[in-house]
DNA sequence: TTCCTTTTTTATCATTTGTTAATGGATGGG
DNA sequence: CCCATCCATTAACAAATGATAAAAAAGGAA
């Protein structure tokens, strides 16, 4: 499940491709639970082999807003980029019950220390993270509600039936009210 | 100039430091010179060290986004997370007359495999740059306009009369007849 | 300086979004 | 099963923001 995840990302040799996954092991959290805490220690990488999870923050007003979702087969932001002084600085919950693989963030980063493939892996993952935050950046900052949200359905395929408003509408930047009130135009 | 900046993102040793120094060399960019394109071939590491840039992109009309400013004494987002195959993927912008070090980032991602110190000083600027934009998405997510001008004021001080001002309401979200309205208001 | 261009502000009106509240439906615990 | 809670929708009104146009201000070049 791993290596199919990796190939997906960044093609590399079954000799760099199992340093990884002889690293990970798999493990399931359940819906609802939140696996790595804002202030808490953490040293793991994380893949999603199954399920959905966001990361989140609380706003002023200690609502939970949304940051990201990551959906089946994607890698969760790498550990050097939401992580200080080994504590996280940001949340990750499970939407619903998900399989995950783990593995000592440390110990891959020695890999990609070591190894060029990986190295270009793990840089990969970085882009791509940076990629999608920009994405979303320049449609917060150009786009209607109307618009984000057709962005969403696109990106996200079934998510706005299967998790809650309010979880999908802080990630928009919108109230939850004004979410139902789209849903119910054509766009 | 290129020392002091990176001792105070990371604090490091004399001699790891003079081997990022000894990759630089200053060059100058004349005020509205887009010194990085997107689409094209780049391979440098910048570091400003005197003026203002930002990164931008057109959106769907073809208008310019701002997605980031970097002021003086910052480093602008790592080559590896904004390049795709050697390309750019987004513009580069002297807001001033800047004053840039430049640096081959092929090299410098050379002195991180060999050189601890080097490598965390590279995962911190990899976190700001993250942290940046998780504090801006937040923001974009969860705060009014207002809110995120006044942010904006106090991350940026002075920086709203000196350069225009649609480069800061695209940054911001709004539309700059709207930012005019915000300034007239006692904030 | 004067002229010209660009930027910023102001005004008016339309649209979007937020706030509050009420309703009905779904869900989970006892 | 009943109850409490959360969720989604709808309504009515308020507030914020956008679109368009025009006026005022600022900045640059001759």
């Amino acid at each position: 499940m791993v290596d199919q995840l990796i190939q997906s990302i960044y093609p590399m040799t079954q000799k760099s491709l199992n340093q990884i996954v002889g690293l990970t092991r798999v493990i399931e959290y359940e819906k609802g639970s939140v696996f790595v805490k804002l202030h808490q220690v953490d040293s793991k990488e994380y893949f999603v082999l199954d399920g959905i999870c966001r990361s989140f923050l609380l706003n002023p007003e200690g609502e939970k807003v949304t940051i990201s979702f990551f959906a089946e087969n994607s890698i969760l932001s790498p550990f050097t980029t939401r992580t200080q002084n080994g504590r996280s600085s940001i949340n990750f919950e499970a939407l619903t019950a998900v399989k995950l693989g783990e593995m000592d963030a440390q110990a891959f980063e020695q890999l990609m220390v070591e190894n060029l493939e990986i190295r270009e892996f793990g840089n990969t993952v970085l882009r791509n993270e940076l990629r999608d935050k920009v994405e979303k950046e320049i449609g917060m900052a150009s786009l209607t509600a109307k618009e984000r949200l057709i962005n969403f359905r696109e990106k996200y395929p079934g998510l706005e039936n299967l998790i809650p408003h309010p979880t999908i509408s802080s990630y928009l930047g919108i109230t939850n009210i004004s979410l139902s009130r789209l849903r119910n135009k054509r766009l």
